[in-house]
DNA sequence: TGTTGTGTTGAGTATCAACTCAACTTTTTT
DNA sequence: AAAAAAGTTGAGTTGATACTCAACACAACA
């Protein structure tokens, strides 16, 4: 069952017992914001506003970052760094991997070294 | 030796004989944004647009996305299906890969099948 | 019951991304 | 040297992104 962001972020403020108005001041926003994200009637924030977020509700930042549908400047660090990192994920794409798969490449990751 | 975005573009685009309205037009662009582009007096165009260009002027798309720091929609879409797709990319960041190092990546995608 | 805390809504704003259009200059070709 | 082609520049436009602010509603608890 598919969660949007916004239900998937309500989700995880109510997990923490935390309120809107907590959540916004702490990350820098306004709550009536927080309220419509939640709700879906926005959409997502910043990669940068989703990161301090997760920060603060202490989640890992993939989570709701993958939700998003937005890149981290991390992660376009590493794209801009080189041609063959987008090929690679290119590649990737097209096989259409599993997240156990993924998971399998970033154990392997270590190997490398 | 470092080449901007905009270098590297002219210096395609010479190479292949074309002019700035040409290619431009093909693009379905004004010309003079081109000529901004090369000159780096303007932000590199959106993703879509780079790869028409690359298109166009018949070079690997990955070679102007690199030295954009734009994502295509196709990469985003694989970091939207997953966590792990994300996380295996933070991992990478970390071991600053060279060009080589992600060919052999992509060389195992196919193995894993 | 009223006031305090929490969530929702509408309308508006600032900044940026990705360009266009018109005018001009420079370079190349004949 | 004149004309045509190619390139440059400034100023402006359009739409999206990422929010804010003020007003209101609702719920609960003292």
């Amino acid at each position: 069952m598919y969660m949007s962001f916004g239900d998937t972020l309500k989700t995880i403020r109510r997990s923490k017992g935390i309120s809107q108005r907590e959540l916004a001041s702490k990350a820098g926003v306004d709550f009536s914001y927080i309220s419509k994200v939640e709700n879906d009637r926005l959409a997502p924030p910043s990669a940068e506003t989703i990161i301090k977020l997760s920060q603060i509700l202490d989640v890992p930042s993939e989570l709701l970052l993958s939700k998003s549908g937005k890149v981290s400047s991390e992660i376009k660090d590493i794209l801009s760094s080189s041609p063959e990192a987008i090929r690679f994920l290119n590649e990737a794409r097209q096989l259409n991997l599993t997240g156990k798969e993924w998971e399998f490449l970033t154990d392997n990751l270590k190997k490398l070294r």
